[in-house]
DNA sequence: TCACGGATCAGACGTACGTCGAAGACGGTG
DNA sequence: CACCGTCTTCGACGTACGTCTGATCCGTGA
């Protein structure tokens, strides 16, 4: 996408009705691509299936890296995006820190998906 | 991804339970991936609420390239993606081809991202 | 039959993305 | 204070993706 600056403010629950209400300006399109690209990566799906698991406990970036079998580094990359999409949420508790999902933006998310459910 | 490969016949409606139900395989990640990677872009939202609002007659591709302002061939490309995701159907008729939304496709991947919704 | 127009395909170009290794930044512990 | 484990950041590399122009297919109508 050689144009737009994606200059967007994503941990904010995606802004608007349901792409099946009618036409979708320019930038609410944007603002979704944005949040379902933080999603559309299968390392990023394994990733808050588990946060999703262990949804009350939270979930460290070290238990995270082996069980999906990729580098800290990459994990710790992932998450940022799932983080500034919104749909996670990062806490430290003293050495590491424990991610828990953002069930609003999970939520909001699947609500301008859908057809007609919700 | 410099990994797997992607011959998986993602037209079917997402297999697998929802992504709060549990860890998912690398398989069922992949599949849920690629559907989103098909609607995680500015163009494919927009064209994808084009072809919604329009749902009962139908939408041609010609109708849809002025509408988001690109070519149409890049549309076509597009409706490629949302068509192998099994998001929308395309039917000919006559010299164009109209589109309209697969909504066993949409709900089904609404049904897996959601946390508790549907 | 032939020309026209809509749709798709094919190749090319530039940018973005996922991944890694190495280095830096915090917090806790001896 | 020095050491160590956890998390993040920084470059760098290779691949995938979005977009275009031009070519090809396939109905339609003169």
């Amino acid at each position: 996408m050689p144009k737009a600056l994606p200059v967007l403010d994503t941990t904010a629950p995606v802004c608007c009705s349901p792409i099946a209400a009618g036409p979708v300006g320019e930038v609410d399109a944007l603002g979704i691509a944005l949040r379902l690209k933080a999603l559309a990566d299968p390392v990023r799906v394994r990733l808050l299936s588990l946060i999703l698991a262990d949804a009350t406990t939270g979930v460290c970036t070290c238990d995270l890296a082996p069980a999906v079998g990729v580098t800290e580094a990459t994990v710790s990359h992932h998450l940022k995006q799932l983080r500034d999409a919104g749909l996670v949420e990062g806490t430290r508790k003293g050495t590491n820190v424990y991610y828990r999902p953002n069930a609003e933006g999970l939520g909001a998310l699947c609500r301008v998906i859908d057809p007609g459910c919700c």
